[in-house]
DNA sequence: CACTACCTTGCAATCGTCTGCAATTACGAA
DNA sequence: TTCGTAATTGCAGACGATTGCAAGGTAGTG
């Protein structure tokens, strides 16, 4: 293969005899063009397979139509299903997406940001890294006056608009679901705890314990790496507990399908010695045996969400003041948690 | 957030008093300057936080140093490792990536091209959808001279490269471990009959069997539209075959979660009524229940290897003859499909 | 002192598109 | 016939960065 040189208005000009900007108003349809002159130019535009170069058109407009996403991993069923709604959302819009995932690692983030920020994108949508527990970076592009968003996994003090999923209930359904069957001894296990979700999640599980007159007992409130080992690890810590828990509420799905996997070999029952649930409902959680109870958190419509409002605010249509968006999570009530028999 | 102005070399230049010229070729660290102004124009450009304008760059040198990627689907866990092997190589040597979706639609396969290439990146990575079953837009690309590569789902005529595993091996080794296993009717649930693996796939069922000395019955062979309703009909046709299948391999590994799930709710046993084997290793492979015996394929070294040729091609470090890339597969062998006590 | 040669730097054109303004033409009206 | 006005079209500069060429300056040499 060799250039593909593409066709450009100055071309159709020359095989026209007119000028370049006749050409240019003929296809932008201009009112002050003589109509027989737009009809050919467009014809040959049409016939010599014309295609406006985009990189032009923002150079010159100083707008790319482009948008940034940071993911932390694009191979998260999550995140590809929030990646999805903000592609459908900004291609009907007339924007471009491009995708940068960090790999969880902070340095990979700060780096997408300055490509995607020297790619003059109009606005990014940011899921922070696990590891991002300093901010400068982001304060930076709020200095610069880019416009950006937070989504899942935000920052609460930076001065942004944030869509977030509501954490704290959707925890407190689930804790809150543990305890009417029956179930007080409850373990939580934990993410990194400065992560957003971590906190988030175990204040829903406080509030549906002290609801239901339950003491907090530290002891029952675990933390794991996110790494298989760091599960298996959390796995077999909970069978040593004495008394034996009869509940665990892990922080996110894959922690619970681990803990879930492990404790089957070890040959208990679930729900029947123990009851679990999880987070996110990710496709796993469907399938495994047996099936998981969890919380259902919809990525696609947060991604429509998120970009629906950035560009809201791009175009002019939303306020430049930040907000929060806060979806509701669903509680979805499989096998792994009928514990005792309901008092329903 | 106002219009975040980006700080421009003129910006630099005017600063310092010099022109825009020696700026550009401070920063390009260029040999025929005197020392001490590149120095303080190095220096202002990093005090004033400048960041080059890649559009800008893209339109003089006529490279955008970006490339286009489109699949069916994003949030398919197999082609989301295919992007993050991409992105994850297509960064470390310079470039971009811009992400689409098809959804598996041939329209939305067209706009995509359409909008990638108007967006002048400089090649392509395509995957094509189920739909697509006319290719006038890939010869267009092709007598464009656009740079393009297909992957996984490829259409074998189109004189470009290619990048595909070895799906007839893949489904031979699996149905060669039904038939070692004892099996004899084995049922092959095939995707639409003109898509690309489905093809592939029956061609390595075929082989298999006949290297047993299995006469093809083609009422073993069926096809699901790969619906959740399509793939629950061919669960129970399967079921309604007499005498049963000993085993059955559907082409992709979600055909044989579905197959599986509603086998156990009619209260089949897996595998000891029937043997189950899938393709793909999805993540919810590993964890339905039974396990479920698939062929894997490294989605992420399949990106890793696409993206590494292209990139090739196009910095001329291969040959622009089109040439086909093979990957091989692996069988994974788990629970599902040990029928009979092996023969082994 | 004059001339050459090199070292630095700036000018101007370019990439493809857009747009304010000027220029040309034609037409009708007085 | 002459002027005004509207209808068309082109010129040129801009967006931001790069680069061949030329110009300015300095220093060195005879």
């Amino acid at each position: 293969m060799k250039k593909g040189r593409q066709v450009t208005m100055k071309e159709i000009a020359k095989k026209l005899g007119v000028s370049v900007s006749t050409v240019s108003r003929a296809l932008q349809d201009s009112p002050e063009l003589h109509a027989e002159t737009k009809r050919k130019i467009v014809e040959a535009a049409k016939e010599m397979n014309y295609r406006p170069n985009l990189l032009a058109q923002s150079l010159r407009i100083s707008r790319s139509k482009t948008l940034g996403v940071i993911v932390p991993e694009i191979t998260s069923h999550f995140f590809a299903s929030c990646i999805s709604g903000i592609q459908d959302v900004a291609n009907t819009r007339g924007y471009n997406v491009m995708i940068c995932q960090s790999n969880e690692l902070l340095s990979q983030e700060k780096a997408n940001i300055q490509t995607l920020v020297s790619s003059q994108v109009d606005g990014l949508l940011i899921s922070l890294s696990r590891e991002t527990n300093t901010y400068e970076h982001l304060y930076e592009l709020y200095d610069r006056e880019i416009n950006f968003l937070l989504f899942d996994r935000v920052q609460e003090d930076i001065p942004v608009s944030k869509v977030t999923f509501n954490d704290v209930s959707g925890a407190y359904q689930v804790v809150k679901h543990l305890l009417e069957n029956g179930s007080r001894r409850i373990v939580y296990v934990s993410g990194p705890e400065d992560l957003y979700i971590s906190k988030k999640r175990k204040e829903g599980y406080l509030r549906a314990l002290s609801e239901f007159g339950v003491a907090e007992d530290p002891s029952l409130v675990l933390v794991t790496d996110l790494t298989l080992e760091g599960n298996l690890q959390v796995a077999q810590h909970i069978l040593a507990i004495d008394p034996r828990p009869e509940a665990v509420f892990c922080m996110i799905d894959p922690v619970a399908v681990d803990v879930l996997t492990e404790w089957k070999k070890s040959g208990i029952r679930i729900p029947e010695d123990i009851a679990l649930a999880g987070f996110t409902d990710n496709p796993t959680a469907a399938v495994v045996e047996p099936p998981l109870t969890t919380v259902s958190q919809p990525g696609y419509d947060m991604g429509k969400l998120a970009v629906s409002h950035l560009l809201d605010q791009l175009d002019g249509l939303a306020s430049e003041d930040p907000i929060s968006i806060v979806l509701d999570t669903t509680l979805v009530v499989r096998k792994s948690s009928q514990h005792f028999s309901s008092k329903k």
